[in-house]
RNA sequence: GCCCGCCUGGCGGAAUGGUAGACGCGGCGGACUUAAAAUCCGCGGCUGUAAAAGGCGUGCCGGUUCGAGUCCGGCGGCGGGCACCA
């Protein structure tokens, strides 16, 4: 090991040269397997798992990547250097539309496409210096991962977890395929531009509303998350407490005797004053059937549906079908309206109209000249003078003009309606969630199959495990529309497993959120013949610490919990949450340029003139400098990380993104900050190089420099563990302030001076090793301070002897007003701080004739002085 | 419309209810240099003063407290998320 340390040639007229720096220590971290960590560890080490979520392979890394893995990487060396085992690993998220897009566009086979981005994307994280565990490297793309992923779904299968339905999808009748929701545009296919229809096919789901309940409740216990995301998710399950209630058609339509609606407020089933069901609804159906013009209307809604742009503008908008129900309580009849507003995928699909507790069911009202009867009284008011104008009021209250409710609490009054529906067989209290299945057909190429087979006599067959994994066929082409493996006959037809006979395969592949809902737990043993080797898992599950954007707050994290949860019901791993700790970083933005003919410009294609006036450089027109916008290829205002690292290295450009703001926040990459970062760690080389030159056999002395370094030692371990890596910048910025100063005034023959100076640094190296691994190492073997390899650093620890001070500084406040400070010793009695604070000059003038009324002392803090004249 | 977050110098930001503005960026002054760059040293909320003292200051208004950037109530602005969720 120690023969494979990089010579550490020390030539003071030279700057760091960071290439070439950079590049040994990523040499012999790989050659010596430096981040290398077994599937079962048996050294008794305790275990940390570090996860960043893996990579879209989409051509080159970009700055939201420097951001995602730097985080994960700092928290990664840290925790190594605290004494943890820690898994650390990277694959590839390998599946999906971008590459059959490439596919179609560039005539480049999927699979090419994809491992060429591949090759690319990990050389360049490479370069960043990452203490990857890159024997554990996978992509879900290849068959040895989704061919497991295979098994999983027909474990899943078994346990009743898989079900097939038919669902509502985007068609493109042109291309002949099923778009994606970003692929349609202003209703129309994006590529065809054809007007997009809504079509019913058979898709296959996972029951994640099985799992509704535990995912919620769990959800307080998930402590190491941003209660954000937490909200997110839990308003995203949508628990509701309500009620059904069945109302009689006053006539039946046609099978049709009543409608059933969900509601949260039935206290307010005697303010009905309509009834209204979705577009889609079967009394909406039958209306139409008989009547053009609720055809028109229902016609109208499902367009104006695909549009979002319309739906959040829409005002709304109903059509009365003339079909009565009857009120179960009072008798009267109520019309049935559709309107645009109640949706079809949300409880049954019909709602009842109370306008004086909805401002929607308000508006409607007014907008179409319905009874608006209001039945809570909100607190305060009086029964006779109180009127619902223009604002609904949904608070609690008393009842009125609501028959047996009157003068009852409205949360009482749920209850005893509940009851009576129930006792007159017209409804019951029902619990509802929002959240529905999620479907995981995709009719495409580029993702994992679903392995079952349809035969015309045994129905749907799984494919025999024996016979895993389904592997894609290679030999496809994109020049016609549709679907490639709908037409692949040769790998399409086979014989049923159960019979025998001619049968298909099926042709939907599944959703690529399905491919990154068990990565994590694959990455315990990624060569496992099973989909996840238990005693692994059992290990290092579940994931300590992810780190990942905010975009992924919902559905990925969601999808990735119920995986869990369904792998825990089959005894493939034995934790129920995935991951323990969660980090959402912000984003990565700059500032964007526009010439004044619009195009926008790249930051290499301008320039920022001495008189702070910004032009384009071929032209030398003037620019337009826009708001500071998340970095997008469309508006030009990337900034490439290999660029950058080339021009400044890994270790600066990790520095800058670390000391920029807090990690959660969005960061403005700006050309000085880096400029900045680059500066710093120059100087921070040639100090090492000063104080390397100093003689080095004196004992060390513990002056006012050491305390500083124990100080520092305790803050910079506060703030990683709190993320606060931009502090964590700061008090090391501080310590080589310090540290250049001790050393500028350090006689010559003070050996022991120089001494402390040269353990002060080494301190300060291991506590930055984690934000600029090479540059630490590097320093550390030119000083000879630690011996061998940074990722063996062993985290320092502070002195608590040497955090105590013997004096401090008393702040001394007359009437809340900071008038004076005062030196005291630690451990001075409160009648001598309080003597010496009301002896302080300033102080004693404002004291003078006045009368204290009250005096407060908080040790080493502060004396308060309320005083009256 | 609903939900969440944020608001502190020219800028990014720091601050267990206890000296607001650490640290950095930019700026200004000085040293070095023929000069520039780089580097090194110093200054730095606003106002006020010869210098002090003092006054004002964390989006706005109010409250709790000896003491509020921090806690509570209201208002405003900015940003993000969403499937009009009955």
């Amino acid at each position: 090991m120690q023969d494979q340390t990089p010579s550490s040639t020390v030539d003071r007229t030279v700057a760091y040269d960071f290439a070439a720096i950079e590049a040994r220590w990523q040499r012999l971290w790989d050659d010596t397997g430096a981040f290398r960590v077994e599937d079962v560890p048996t050294d008794g080490k305790p275990k940390y798992y570090v996860l960043e979520m893996f990579p879209y392979p989409s051509g080159n890394i970009h700055m939201g990547h420097v951001r995602n893995y730097t985080l994960g990487d700092v928290v990664a060396r840290y925790k190594r250097a605290t004494g943890y085992n820690v898994l650390h690993p990277m694959g590839w998220d390998a599946f999906g539309l971008p590459a059959e897009n490439a596919a179609r566009e560039r005539k480049v086979h999927p699979a090419e496409w994809t491992w060429r981005n591949i090759d690319a994307m990990r050389a360049e994280l490479q370069r960043m210096g990452l203490s990857i565990d890159w024997t554990r490297e996978f992509a879900t793309c290849d068959p040895s991962y989704y061919g497991q992923q295979q098994k999983l779904f027909l474990s899943f299968m078994r346990m009743g977890l898989v079900d097939r339905r038919l669902s509502w999808v985007n068609w493109d009748p042109v291309d002949e395929t099923v778009l994606a929701n970003e692929q349609v545009v202003d209703g129309r296919g994006w590529r065809s531009g054809a007007p997009v229809e809504k079509r019913q096919l058979a898709q296959w789901f996972f029951r994640i509303t099985k799992f509704a309940p535990e995912l919620l409740e769990a959800l307080p216990g998930l402590d190491r998350w941003p209660d954000r995301v937490r909200a997110m998710q839990s308003k995203w399950i949508g628990r509701s407490e309500g009620a059904r209630v069945r109302f009689a058609l006053a006539d039946p339509v046609g099978e049709i005797g009543n409608v059933e609606v969900y509601t949260t407020r039935p206290d307010t089933l005697f303010g009905m004053s309509f009834l209204a069901v979705a577009p889609e609804h079967p009394l909406a159906a039958a209306a139409t059937a008989a009547d053009p013009a609720a055809a028109a209307f229902v016609a109208e809604c499902r367009a104006l549906g695909t549009s979002e742009a319309a739906i959040e503008g829409a005002e709304k908008r109903g059509y009365d079908t003339g079909f009565k129900v009857r009120h179960p309580f009072d008798g009267r009849v109520v019309p049935v309206w559709i309107a645009n507003f109640v949706l079809m995928e949300y409880g049954t699909g019909a709602i009842f109209g109370c306008p004086c507790g909805d401002q929607r069911d308000l508006d409607f009202a007014r907008k179409y000249g319905l009874d608006v009867v209001p039945v809570v009284l909100p607190p305060g008011e009086d029964a006779a003078s109180f009127q619902i104008d223009t604002k609904a009021y949904d608070g609690p209250g008393e009842m009125i003009n609501s028959g047996f409710l009157d003068g009852v609490s409205s949360s009482d009054a749920v209850k005893t309606v509940i009851q009576r529906l129930t006792e007159g067989g017209q409804g019951n209290g029902v619990t509802n969630w929002r959240m529905r299945d999620w479907g995981v057909s995709r009719q495409r190429y580029w993702g994992c199959p679903i392995p079952v087979v349809h035969c015309p006599s045994c129905g749907v067959v799984p494919v025999p495990e024996a016979e895993l994994p389904v592997v894609l066929p290679e030999d496809v082409d994109f020049d016609l529309p549709g679907n490639p493996l709908d037409r692949h006959d040769a790998w399409r037809v086979v014989a049923c497993p159960t019979c025998g006979g001619r049968a298909e395969r099926e042709t939907d592949t599944l959703d690529t959120f399905v491919d990154s809902s068990w990565y994590f737990a694959r990455f315990c043993s990624p060569n496992a013949v099973e989909p996840v080797a238990n005693a692994a898992a059992a290990h290092w599950m579940p994931v300590d610490q992810y780190v990942g954007g905010i975009d992924h707050a919902i559905l990925h994290l969601l999808y990735a919990r119920f995986f869990t949860r369904a792998m825990h019901a089959a005894d493939i791993v034995d934790v129920d949450e995935p991951f323990a700790g969660l980090f959402t970083q912000g984003m990565v933005t700059h500032e964007s340029y526009r010439a004044p003919d619009g195009r926008w410009l790249y930051p290499t294609e301008i320039e920022r003139r001495p008189d702070g006036v910004v032009v384009e450089i071929a032209t030398g027109g003037p620019v337009n400098v826009s708001a500071i916008d998340k970095m997008s290829k469309s508006k030009r205002n990337t900034i490439d990380p290999q660029e950058i690292i080339g021009r400044y290295g890994a270790d600066t450009a990790r520095w800058f993104v670390l000391s920029d703001n807090p990690p959660e926040r969005d960061m403005e990459w700006t050309e000085t900050g880096i400029a900045g970062a680059h500066r710093f760690t120059q100087r921070l080389y040639r100090l090492a190089q000063a104080i390397a030159e100093r003689p080095d056999h004196g004992t060390s002395k513990t002056g006012v420099l050491t305390r500083a370094v124990h100080r520092t030692i305790a803050s910079v371990t506060i703030a990683l563990d709190q993320f606060a890596f931009n502090v964590a910048v700061a008090r090391l910025h501080e310590l080589l302030n310090a540290i250049s100063d001790a050393n500028r005034g350090l006689a010559l023959a003070d050996d022991a001076g120089a001494a402390e100076v040269r353990q002060a640094f080494d301190v300060f190296a291991r506590l930055m090793a984690p934000m600029m691994p090479h540059l630490a190492a590097e320093i550390l073997s030119q000083l000879h301070l630690t011996q061998g390899n940074a990722p063996d650093l062993t985290w320092p620890v502070a002195d608590p002897a040497l955090l105590v001070e013997t004096t401090a500084t008393i702040a001394v406040q007359v009437g809340g007003k900071l008038r004076g400070t005062i030196e005291v010793a630690v451990g001075a009695s409160e009648e001598t701080v309080l003597a010496a604070a009301a002896a302080e000059e300033n102080v004693a003038r404002l004291l003078a004739g006045k009368t204290i009324v009250k005096q407060i002392y908080v040790p080493g803090r502060i004396v308060s002085f309320a005083v009256k004249a």
